[in-house]
Order: structure tokens, then sequence, then C-alpha cells
DNA sequence: CTTAAAGTTTAGTTAAGACTAAAAATTTAT
DNA sequence: ATAAATTTTTAGTCTTAACTAAACTTTAAG
């Protein structure tokens, strides 16, 4: 059995390891957790234990397979939920992480199963990021970060990479959506 | 702020002063949470600093406004998500309990207002409870326990007393649903 | 290559919510 | 009306997941 609270590290270490082979620092866990350095090294030790890290003191962790897979477990949950939330009740896509943080929590093998017929077996969450399938595979898409787009070449929106709220509320006031056809006329900075 | 395991024993609470006007006992909260008095006294202590229910030591407690309200929203969101998984997921009304009991806890007024729009403002759940309103208001039903009924007289079955899944099967083994029109031909011991 | 800075771990506390065992209050029965 | 039985509360302990402060590694700078 694992906890809520073991769930959010799993989530946040599959998070921060997801880009870099290397190993992720207790530090980074703590940061991105809102918590401190020895709450994190706490936990680690647990899901070390129990097999979900592969750990060394001062080495930094990684997740082991049963870990890789108790994370996307997680993460799908969550991203079946945003589109279960934006689609079907009428939320923006700026209101849904918080409730999904709630929602992906739920144990229920079946419910996440028939969740996912009812939405029609969805490939992505409402900011383009996939949902992994029941056997924890990833659907891989690769996308070009708006900034790396040259001036006045075009792309099309696919995702988002910051999903915080006031981010996702600035798109909306320019009017850039999942899908939208983007020209790039000029740069700025942002944030 | 309520906790999780508040909303449980309010819950509960609740439901042991439903029929009675007299208050709840100790014993009778520990048993039904499956817990010792011990604990439940230390529950009711909380919950009376908080101001969510009335509690003298030795007299037993009782809701207090605040504290049925909160209550109710908890039983109201149950609800509500039991009529989401049979009408809108493919559960039958015996397998809802233990995944409703997850998303009771749920926090966000919008998503049970959405939720309830979505499932087009139901009365009554599965097993025929009335659904309270965003009022804490609960549509009164009177109905007739079937034990009550006489020998040859005919009755419809609109709701059951006991929602554990064994009986909820039993009940499926005879063909008995919600709206079944019923003769009682003789009667027998259950249990 | 040695020392300072940064990062990590350990040790000891705290709060919530459970537990056991024992004390106190209430209820029931004689 | 008092003793026995039952119920409730108190006191002290345990576990989880956080914290602070101090100790210990590793990394970086000079």
């Amino acid at each position: 059995m694992v906890t809520l609270s073991e769930e959010n590290y799993l989530k946040t270490i599959f998070h921060l390891g997801r880009h870099e082979k290397a190993s992720v620092s207790t530090n980074a866990i703590a940061q991105k957790m809102e918590t401190k350095a020895s709450s994190a090294t706490d936990m680690i030790k647990k899901l070390s234990e129990k097999g979900l890290v592969d750990y060394q003191k001062y080495k930094g962790v990684q997740l082991s397979e049963n870990g890789r897979l108790a994370a996307i477990s997680v993460i799908r949950k969550h991203r079946l939920w945003e589109v279960f939330l934006v689609n079907k009740l009428s939320f923006s896509w700026d209101e849904v992480h918080e409730v999904a943080e709630q929602l992906e929590h739920i144990k229920s093998e079946k419910l996440t199963k028939e969740l996912e017929s009812f939405l029609d077996y969805p490939t992505q969450d409402p900011h383009g990021d996939p949902i992994p399938d029941s056997n924890g595979s990833i659907p891989s898409t690769q996308k070009l970060l708006l900034a790396k787009v040259k001036q006045g070449h075009q792309c099309i929106c696919v995702g988002v990479k910051d999903s915080s709220s006031e981010f996702l509320k600035y798109l909306d006031k320019y009017k850039i959506a999942l899908g939208s056809q983007i020209k790039v006329i000029s740069k700025e900075a942002y944030d």
C-alpha cells in the first residue's frame, strides 16, 4: 500500500527525473514539494525500504521499476480527471489542477478504467500532456518550444510547458489554446 | 478546515442521530467507525472545540448547526458520486460504496455543483436515498419497510435500508431493484 | 590541496489520530 | 440504596509526516 504522501513524492521524483538520466537530489525534491530537505530524506528512506526508489546516501534517488509504475499510475489518473473536468464538467484548463491533485489519489482500478472508457480513451490532457495507458506506457510526442520557433515562422500549439493557472490565463488573453495556429511576429520576455 | 477524519466522524454522528432526537453515545460512534471508545472521545473533544458538535462529558454528542451542514455536505457528495458511478460509468449498485467513500472527501464547491448539473440534478442515489441540495436541505420521503408490508399486499421498492454489497447482491438474485413492483407472498428470516 | 560553501543526513520535537490500560462516572440490578 | 456492571474519560504510548538544529559529506574556490 502506497500512502498519499508517498504518491506525491513519487510523482515529484518522476517529474524531476523525466528529462535528465541523472538521479534526483534531495534538495530538488524538497523544493518542489515545498517541504524541508530533512523531510525529503525521511521519505526517501521510506520509499527506498519499500523498494520504490534506488537510493544511496548523498547521491540522490532514482525511481525503481515499481516506483516508476506507481508514479505513472498517479499521473495517469491526474490527467484523466483533468479531461473529465474540462470535457464533461465545464472547467477551464486553468481550473483543473487543484482538483485533479485530489482526484489522482482515489484508489480503484475499476474507476480509472471506466473513466477512461467514458472519456473515449483520450491520449492527451487539456494541457497537451500525454496520458499513460493502463500498462504504464506513455505515448511519446516531440514538441518544439515556442521560444525556439524563429520569427516569421508558424506553428500549432500542441501543449503547454507551464500549467500554472496564471500562465494559462495569460495564454487565454492572447487567444492561444491547444490547436491554435501561431505565427511568431516578435519575441518578448515573459516573467 | 475540516479534516478527512473529522468528516467521517461527523457523517457517522449524523447517521446515528438521524432518527432519534437524543444525543449520540461515544460507544455507538466508536462501534460504527470500527475504532475504540477512547479514540472517539478524543475526536469528540476536537469537534467540540471546533464548534461542530455540542458535547457534555458522559452525556454524548449532538451535531451543531455547522456540524450538521458539514456532515450533509459530505453525504451530498457521496450520493452524487454514487449516481455518477452508476449512471455514467458502469458500476452496479453494490460496487459504489467503497469508491464513494473516497470521492466524498474531495474539496471543491465547483466540482460538486458541476457534477450535480452534469447528472441533471438527481434527487436520489442508486439506493433510493435522498440527495441533499447545496443549501443542505434533504428532500423528505416516507417509506415503509418491506417487512411491515402485509402478506398478499403489493408495493414498489423505492429504496434499501442496508446498502451493504452482500445485501444488494441478495436483492439482485431475487430481481429486486429500485422501481420493482413487489408482492409479499410469504415472509422468511434474513440474517 | 586545503578550506569555505552548499547540500544532505541525523537526532530530537511536534501534531494528528489511533491504541491500551486504568480511573472515574453512570446505569442497572439486587 | 447500594453494589455490580457498563460506559466514558484520562493518561500514556505508537506511527506518520512534518519541523529545527546540529553534524556530516560533497563540491567549489582560491
